[in-house]
RNA sequence: GCGUGCUUAGCUCAGUGGUAGAGCAUUUCCUUCACACGGAAGGGGUCGCAGGUUCAAAUCCUGCAGCGCGCACCA
């Protein structure tokens, strides 16, 4: 601040400090020291992604918390790194890629060379988002970032998965999922989002065989799945249908088929609502969740009609084949009218699933996948309902059971390329694999173990093949419909990859999703499996800073990944669980309360934020605006208001500065005035405030307390005050020129002859070296460059903000020893309160008489009780009057304007200056409010339940009250009078 | 359907039993020597609706309505 603008401006300030601190490696994490841990491991964004609001207020948040522990004296670790985003990323370079006609599909390039064009696209943008959250100010440990694709992280997924197949916990089977048709990928449910969609409700007969005439009516919104039908489904308890179960149905699609092939059977089953539509249920069990449960209970055939790209194949028949599913259906529809089979078509909306990544409806898809029954299930669910986790706010831990309660295994694999390969390898085997000549080493072991029936535990058993130690899985052999066996062998190392290829062992070509790795951030990114010094220091995690959005994909699962591999006594540590406190921010929206999205545009970029506001800015707006647990609507004018907030303190700063004199004096007690008691108590309820806010993580609520005690109470009331100590002590040595070098250049100090200036600029030290500590973690830019600026950091010892405002004491409210040293008692605060009150309603009387703001008047002051001067001068500076005459028997003549409170009565002598009518009509209004509040506490008073049942603190406050409304009634009378 | 949150000033939101608050916007005045990214003074609300508990309800209870979110889902 050498110095000093008169606006602030961020540009020049924050870069240079955030080298300052990197340079001095303050946000380094140092595993052997002794203070106490603090710890938050990021979200990890995509690698590929760009800083959205939704970041900025995550990582302001760890940000804030991270900053305050350090300055509580705790040792930080704010662990950062991004994620490999498996579909997102690939999709974005794929169709890069297609975009620029370098290929028409990833097959063209082939696994390996698309892989590494994915690679150099990460490399080229995998910086971004990480350079962004240094604009922001995040005080991220980065020698520790991690990617989910990192060597030893891939190291962890696979270990983790071939320990969970060790189990028997993950398994592969042909089951239903939700296939993506356009990424070509099966997905999790959690993937999938129910949308409202709106479509027609068909319905159409079906003639029953065995009774030639008789017509069953089917209600689908589907009609392009009848090739795929295998039943038609009645409740055995609804009487209009029950006695045909076991007749046949002739199926009306695809039409060419001869009719004994389209014969399929009436079945029973009580999954069937026979209020619902016709009571008559077409059973697809090759495209329906629900139907493939009912295939499965009746055996019936899964007859596939739409294909990975959803089209139909050869199965759904000549009219609809090639056809996408959506045309498909159209056609249906017109070959039902055709048939005379379409009775009618009703508008119907129903909800249908959608792919959330690539937003296309959802095809339910027979397909063999890996899938995982989460471990560690119990453990999870009762430390959340125990509240030894705790999550804020916390209906979220409610969310969270339910789903617990739940849970359906979790299909982990993924037709992708990018992201971590199963480490399954697998072989099909014949009769033929039996014979192998003997000594052909690691086969011969293989089948050995194999011949060896029953393996030790029921999933299979541990075998090595390359001979040094390593060691695969052997999974029990799964037998295939033609007779031959797959085997599957899974292994973490590489030896034995080789020798399972030389066997003629294929790897499984589908990738694990992207949660599968990143559910083991919390330790994976510590070092473990070792039992690092590292995990032992900083796990587990304080803090989890994250959106309600992924409770499931992420929270949920970090949880029981912690319990199943953090558990493990060799670690020795307090507890598996991967966070102590979760806390789930809201969801930034426009002004209009509209989600954030790119195709809508009304996604303000950060960095432009940043570039004209400030990051301090765009942190305390996006701080202010977000209450806890709520959604917060965003509006550039959060931000700007966060810019004034920072021009605010620059200037008070500034105004400081400019006043000279020594920096951070010793405070005198017997030359502190009411004004400066009065700040020094709302410092220390302020301070008290903020840590409590923060202590319950209300955010916005530390954001509010910081601007009103700032803003409200420091600059509009103790700063203005302050000036009738600084003002008239240079009055009175006008004449002489500041000693303290030129800086008095507003003609105000001269603290350093002024034992009374200095004392007050003292206080303002005070003051502000704990307003800008406090400050801190919201706005670490301009606190940094004040505190280095101001002289602030000049007494601290190195360590303790000597150095950094960063590792500066968290300012403590001020305790009885030092109130009592200093004199502040409570009554000051009231006090003040009363002076300025009668200020205020001073500068009414100026107001309803007219007066310009800036001419100097002449008030009359009838003190209650005896004023001292000094209380005289602020009165006159703060009322902006020529004279405030004191005078103990004032009778206000006619045309005189007078306020009163508990201090005394302020009269303005108009000399006929003002609106007569409409100063009456004023007083008038008062009155009339004044009369309602006396009428409603009378009233009160009057009633006898109230006086006896009421506390007697209560009564008394009321009672006070009334009188309050009383003194407050005479003088608006007075007034009146005085008015004529 | 189940769960959950919201409904307070024109807007965005605080306020969990005892005198309705903030910021923005708005009106008027002021370019007074920290700050016009500023200062001063105003105006503006029967706290979604209906009951109940209580001496006392924006606040607690019940019901209803509207908006939002999550989960489940009937073809």
């Amino acid at each position: 601040m050498s110095e000093i603008s008169k606006a602030y401006e961020p540009q020049s300030v924050e870069d240079k400090w955030y080298q300052f601190w990197l340079d001095g490696k303050f946000f380094v994490a140092n595993e052997h020291s002794a203070k106490p841990a603090y710890s938050i491991v990021i979200p990890p964004p995509n690698v590929t992604g760009v800083l959205t609001l939704g970041h900025v207020l995550n990582n302001t948040i760890q940000d804030i918390l991270c900053r305050k522990a350090r300055m509580d004296g705790k040792e930080v670790l704010w662990l950062p790194g991004t994620d490999h985003a498996g579909i997102a990323t690939q999709t974005v370079v794929e169709r890069t890629l297609k975009k620029s006609g370098e290929i028409k599909h990833r097959d063209d390039l082939g696994r390996e060379k698309f892989l590494e064009r994915v690679w150099e696209w990460k490399e080229k943008h995998g910086g971004i988002i990480i350079q962004q959250l240094k604009k922001l100010g995040a005080s991220c440990d980065w020698t520790r970032e991690r990617f989910t694709m990192d060597p030893e992280y891939s190291r962890c997924v696979q270990r983790v998965f071939v320990d969970l197949y060790k189990k028997g916990l993950i398994y592969r089977g042909k089951r239903m999922v939700n296939w993506c048709p356009a990424s070509l990928t099966a997905l999790s449910d959690e993937e999938v989002t129910m949308k409202e969609q709106r479509g027609f409700m068909y319905y159409f007969k079906v003639e029953v065989a065995e009774a030639p005439g008789t017509f069953l009516t089917i209600a689908t919104t589907r009609p392009e799945t009848i090739p795929g039908d295998s039943a038609v489904a009645v409740n055995p308890k609804d009487p209009r249908y029950a006695h045909l179960i076991g007749k046949h149905i002739v199926r009306p699609l695809p039409v060419e088929l001869p009719r004994e092939q389209k014969l399929i059977p009436i079945i029973g089953d009580e999954h069937v609502d026979f209020a619902f539509g016709t009571g008559v249920l077409k059973v697809t069990p090759a495209h329906d969740k629900a139907d493939f449960e009912i295939g499965a209970r009746h055996k019936l055939a899964q007859i596939e009609v739409i294909d990975a790209k959803g089209q139909m194949n050869d199965a759904a028949g000549v009219d609809l084949r090639g056809l996408d599913r959506f045309k498909a259906r159209k056609v249906a529809v017109e070959r039902l009218v055709a048939l005379s089979a379409l009775e009618k078509e009703e508008p119907y909306t129903n909800n249908v699933g959608y792919s959330e990544r690539a937003d296309v409806p959802i095809e339910p898809r027979l397909s063999e996948q890996w899938f995982l029954k989460y471990p560690s299930v119990e453990k999870s669910r009762a430390v959340v309902a125990k509240g030894e986790m705790k999550f804020h706010p916390d209906r979220w831990a409610k969310v969270y059971d339910h789903w617990m309660g739940g849970l359906q295994d979790w299909c982990v694999s993924r037709q992708l390329w990018w992201g971590h390969r199963i480490p399954v390898w697998s072989l099909k085997i014949t009769s033929g694999f039996w014979n192998y000549p003997a000594g052909f080493g690691p086969l011969q072991k293989l089948v050995a173990a194999l011949r060896d029936d029953s393996p030790p535990n029921e999933s299979g058993i541990e075998i090595t093949l390359s001979g040094n130690g390593r060691t695969s899985f052997l999974h029990k052999p799964i037998e295939n419909s033609d007779g031959t066996l797959t085997l599957f062998c899974a292994t973490t190392h590489e030896e034995e990859a080789v020798e399972l290829s030389k066997l003629g062992f294929t790897q499984d070509p589908d990738v694990l999703d992207t949660w599968f790795s990143s559910w083991l951030w919390p330790f994976a990114t510590m070092g473990w499996p070792e039992q690092t010094e590292t995990l032992k220091k900083f796990y587990p995690t304080t803090d989890l800073v994250t959106g309600p959005d992924i409770i499931f994909f992420w929270v949920a699962r970090m949880i029981m990944a912690g319990y199943e591999y953090m558990g493990d006594p060799k670690f020795g540590l307090p507890d598996a669980m991967p966070f102590q406190n979760v806390y789930f921010t809201g969801i930034i929206r426009d002004k209009q309360g509209r989600k954030m999205s790119k195709s809508l545009g009304n996604s303000p970029d950060p960095l432009d934020l940043i570039a004209k506001f400030g990051a301090d800015a765009l942190r305390f707006g996006v701080m202010r605006a977000a209450p806890l647990g709520q959604d917060i609507l965003f509006d550039e004018q959060n931000v700007e208001l966060g810019r004034n907030f920072c021009n605010k303190l620059w200037n008070a700063c500034r105004f400081r500065q400019m006043q000279g004199g020594e920096v951070q004096s010793e405070i005198e007690p017997t030359l502190l005035s009411t004004d400066d008691k009065w700040i020094l108590l709302k410092l220390d309820a302020a301070l008290r405030e903020v840590t409590i806010a923060l202590n319950e993580y209300k955010f916005s609520d530390a954001t509010a307390v910081l601007y009103r005690f700032f803003w409200s109470e420091y600059c509009d009331w103790y700063v203005e005050a302050s000036k009738a100590v600084l003002s008239s002590s240079s009055r009175r040595e006008s004449a002489q020129t500041s000693e303290s070098g030129g800086e008095s250049q507003s003609g105000l100090t001269s603290a350093a002859t002024n034992p009374r200036a200095a004392n007050t600029l003292a206080v303002i030290d005070f003051v502000l070296s704990h307003t800008v500590r406090m400050f801190h973690p919201f706005l670490p830019f301009i606190t940094e460059e004040l505190w280095h600026g101001m002289g602030y950091a000049t007494d601290m010892p190195e360590n303790q903000g000597g150095k950094t405002i960063m590792f500066a004491p968290w300012p403590l409210p001020l305790d009885d020893d030092f109130k009592g040293h200093y004199g502040l008692d409570d009554c000051y605060l009231e006090m003040g309160d009363t002076k300025y009150d009668l200020v205020s309603q001073g500068r009414n009387l100026r107001r309803a008489a007219n007066i310009g703001a800036s001419k100097k008047i002449k008030y009359i002051l009838k003190p209650v009780t005896f004023m001292p001067p000094h209380e005289v001068e602020v009165l006159k500076l703060l009322l902006n009057a020529e004279t405030v005459e004191l005078n103990a028997d004032f009778l206000p003549g006619k045309g005189t304007l007078s306020a009163r409170n508990n201090l005394g009565e302020l009269h303005l002598p108009t000399e006929g200056l003002i609106d007569i009518a409409a100063e009456q009509a004023r007083l008038n209004k008062d009155l009339e409010k004044i009369e309602a509040e006396i009428a409603k506490v009378e009233a009160k008073l009057a009633n006898p339940s109230f006086t006896e049942k009421v506390p007697v603190t209560v009564l008394q406050e009321h009672q006070q009250r009334l009188a309050e409304w009383q003194g407050k009634r005479d003088h608006v009378k007075t007034a009146l009078a005085a008015l004529g």
